[in-house]
DNA sequence: GGTTCATTTCGATAACTATCGATACGATAG
DNA sequence: CTATCGTATCGATAGTTATCGAAATGAACC
């Protein structure tokens, strides 16, 4: 799980810069990485804690799941580059990796994405 | 699959608009529904094609996969009010959903999501 | 070193998902 | 009505994932 390359869909109109089958499958995984409600929840409550930051040992009550399962979902967002750990004493501190919503957000598509007029149904075949 | 009812997350610096279970749940599927390689390249096919939609039967070939296959995504795609289906004729023609993929970003969060000071370990517990 | 406690890893289970062959459905053409 | 052909559904299989109890790891403190 490494960099976004791509700048996602196009479509100022009418480009032609598809995702291609890697492009597709690391977009994928980021978007997976945040296609479950703990794992959104948790990154809402980050992105709404004043310091940017939560302790781990607050989660498993603030997201109703038990320990072992708060651990692997911040372990999924930490592994897709959206979140950040940081051990202080002998507790785990979370954040947002900064940028990194942004860039899934703008992998979606930057532009408006419009729709337009319709073809025949004659010119479907060939 | 109804309407996309939160606007996401907050944190115009620090608010308090966080993701309740149902919200979480309901943006959650609706991304599931982007989570995939196949269905990205679809999405990303059809916002690049010049009229907008794309026949279903040209899918097979342009994103190798079978038939079956692709239909089975065009229906969770479907579902989720990401894309339509518009039969005309013997063929059926797919096309975005207009706002659709906005509302999913805009629910990713409209602003800037900042990160901000630290906390003092000791805070930690309770 | 040894105790304590927060967090991760392991292992198991149940639920879900992508894929595709076979088949059913639906619309058009004859 | 029948044949044809595009598309959806069915059924089966293999791979993935969420969940959590139990055990391992790791950090502070004495």
């Amino acid at each position: 799980m490494d960099e976004l390359t791509t700048d996602g869909f196009c479509c100022p109109p009418m480009t032609g810069a598809l995702l291609d089958e890697s492009q597709a499958v690391q977009l994928a995984n980021r978007l997976k990485a945040l296609s479950d409600p703990v794992r959104l929840r948790l990154v809402s409550l980050l992105a709404c804690t004043p310091g940017g930051e939560i302790c781990a040992c607050d989660l498993p009550l603030l997201l109703g799941r038990k320990q072992p399962t708060i651990s692997h979902h911040l372990k999924l967002l930490a592994e897709a580059g959206i979140v950040r750990r940081d051990q202080r004493g002998k507790w785990a501190w979370f954040s947002l990796l900064p940028g990194a919503l942004e860039q899934i957000r703008a992998a979606l598509g930057g532009e408006p994405l419009a729709s337009e007029p319709k073809r025949q149904p004659s010119d479907a075949r060939v």
